[in-house]
RNA sequence: CGGGGCGUAGCGCAGCCUGGUAGCGCACAUGCUUUGGGAGCAUGAGGCCGUCGGUUCGAAUCCGACCGCCCCGACCA
């Protein structure tokens, strides 16, 4: 491919709207272009990348058996009604009408259309287990989109389906995932670790996150060096430290101006924040109150609220009024007193006594709280967020808290999609049973994104071999100097593609500078310079962009490396 | 949806406070010179100053509404 005929433009100046460093890189160096938030075109440059990626991952769903086809974007309404999901599912999932006035929505996912599908097609356990996927357009009308292409509201995901006749065959797939997907990321170059992770709304049995340590991650991730230990936050569930006991005293209220933070109150007080009970309030999508306390040390984890008090289609913060309305304040709230509310208590505030609690009155507290003596919870649970440092539930040593990037996901997703569309198969036993599914998802852009966040400089990006969009960059100086170098170049050129490799050819008239730079920043492996200077010390210079190592070659050894070490298939 | 910021040429920005019909750098076109690290000179093209409305003799500039984009938060089967 010559440079001079790529649909594609460099910018020397970083994009205004661009800050983590792949979306930088990605821009500056014509592999994208953002239409709208959250919608971007995929340049040649960035088709040739994101086409790669998806290579490796079907290369490596098919060697699990994995079967290619293709599912639809716009769905009839009447399919996710069927399973629920129109009604439980927010404004992400976009809804229309089309011109016969029948509801359609555009396709976040494909469980609906695989359940549907297997009841059609599915009649025996002879025909079980299988797994299906696909590669296709999801929109999901997120809230917010950032980072690129880390978080967009359209986007190309592999998702794949397994079908199976029970939940150990479920099991069997779900591990072939998982260890699919460990060769899918390594292959990318990206260090992906699989943590422990919330099955959602759509309950499920089990799910694991493959994450990308990254500073501008949206999950918190809690990790154990010491043992390997790994879970989302969101369900991460460490050691917390025995309180000292201490004979319960009787409750005394206690005038704090002002204080309406555990800070603040720690401070009045003068006493550690684990000495205090902390009330969060909210409403769940159904309308009921719950008050969550913790301790002050603490912060409420509202995954694991919502999945105390089944709150199926999430919790938002509750307002002034709605606080006051069951009987307590903002700010110095607490169960005493309250009515009307589902009051969930963390099992840590079980076990510590004495703690100062709000009193539901303006600018006073109430000192030596005890639960149950004080007030009832309509729940103990374990609600909190592990904090840096806490104790490894497997080993014990102190946990880091680190942000992560969702490469990809696996889930258990049982029988609800198929026992909601009664797919179901005739087993040997003669019974009719609900067919067993997983889903199992990968963004593309996503990891094309990651895959520039763990390889780049300051100069640009610098692909892995296995998804550059190119092997090799091929650049000319002194072309018009020396018709040597011309001949050479374009014969490398020729041997390239007659090899079966294809490389990209700088042929523009540019000044050296330019062409290094710009070599530089689209990030083929390896940067193949012709020039006079080259030619007179034998040949061509070769050089590793991700390591800047350097040698000098005859053109039949480069034409060596294009047979063997450049792994590109011709396009 | 709450908070903050920004919309002026393909990209990065100035001009706005204090109204007088738009400017800089890069990129682009043509010519000459230049050619191992973002070249030089000359000439040139390119803008409904996000949209609509208002104030004014006159609006990129002042006022209002709306739209769009970015960041933080909420959200994230």
């Amino acid at each position: 491919m010559r440079l001079s005929e790529l649909f594609f433009s460099t910018l020397r100046d970083d994009p205004g709207e661009a800050e983590m460093p792949s979306h930088r890189l990605l821009l500056r160096a014509g592999y994208l272009r953002q239409l709208g938030s959250g919608i971007y075109s995929l340049l040649p440059l960035g088709k040739r990348v994101s086409d790669r990626v998806e290579q490796v991952v079907r290369e490596e769903i098919n060697a699990i058996g994995g079967q290619e086809m293709e599912m639809p974007v716009v769905h009839p309404a009447e399919v996710w009604k069927e399973s629920g999901r129109y009604f439980k599912i927010g404004p992400e999932l976009v809804r229309f009408k089309d011109r016969g006035e029948r509801d359609m929505v555009l396709a976040m996912t494909h469980e609906e259309v695989v359940a549907l599908l297997l009841r059609d097609i599915v009649q025996s356990y002879r025909q079980l287990p299988m797994i299906v996927y696909h590669f296709q357009t999801k929109f999901r009308d997120e809230p917010r989109s950032r980072g690129g292409l880390i978080r967009v509201r359209e986007f190309v995901m592999k998702d794949s389906y397994s079908c199976d006749l029970d939940d150990a065959g479920l099991d069997v797939n779900y591990k072939k995932h998982y260890v699919a997907y460990e060769k899918i990321f390594k292959r990318l170059g990206l260090d992906a670790i699989a943590v422990g992770a919330d099955v959602g709304i759509m309950g499920g049995t089990g799910a694991h996150e493959f994450m990308v340590v990254n500073d501008f991650g949206e999950d918190t991730l809690v990790l154990c060096d010491s043992c390997g230990y790994a879970d989302n936050q969101q369900i991460a569930i460490v050691g917390k430290p025995e309180p000292a006991a201490e004979d319960a005293l009787p409750m005394e209220d206690v005038e704090t101006p002002g204080a309406t933070t555990i800070d603040a109150l720690a401070t009045f007080m003068g006493i550690p924040k684990s000495k205090t009970a902390k009330a969060a309030f909210f409403m769940t999508g159904d309308d009921r109150f719950v008050v969550a306390i913790v301790r002050g040390d603490y912060d409420v984890n509202e995954t694991k609220l919502v999945n105390t008090v089944k709150a199926r289609r999430g919790l938002r913060p509750a307002t002034v009024e709605e606080i006051k309305a069951r009987g307590m304040e903002a700010g110095y709230g607490s169960p005493i007193g309250a009515r009307d509310s589902v009051v969930v208590v963390d099992e840590l505030v079980m076990r510590s006594p004495n703690l100062v609690a709000g009193a539901n009155r303006l600018g006073w507290h109430v000192k030596n709280v005890n639960v149950p003596r004080d007030y009832t919870p309509d729940h103990v649970a374990e609600i909190t967020n592990a904090r840096e440092g806490d104790p490894c539930p497997t080993c014990g040593a102190p946990i880091k808290l680190r942000q992560g990037i969702e490469v990809g996901n696996i889930f258990k997703l049982g029988t609800d999609f198929t026992n909601a569309f009664g797919s179901m198969y005739l087993g040997e036993d003669g019974e009719r049973h609900p067919i067993v599914m997983g889903s199992y998802g990968i963004g593309l852009g996503r990891n094309v994104a990651c895959i520039v966040e763990a390889h780049h400089d300051e100069k640009g990006i610098a692909w892995p071999d296995e998804v550059a969009p190119f092997a090799a960059h091929l650049v000319t100086i002194g072309a018009a100097r020396d018709p040597k170098v011309l001949e050479t170049a374009e014969r490398l050129h020729r041997l390239a593609a007659d090899a079966g490799r294809d490389i990209l050819y700088d042929d523009r008239d540019e000044s050296p500078g330019v062409k290094f730079t710009d070599a530089e920043l689209l990030g083929m492996p390896w940067i193949l310079t012709v020039s006079p200077r080259s030619l007179a010390a034998g040949g061509i210079e070769l050089t590793r962009r991700a390591t800047g190592e350097r040698s000098t070659q005859p053109i039949e050894a480069v034409e060596g490396y294009l047979r063997s070490v450049f792994p590109i298939p011709i396009a």
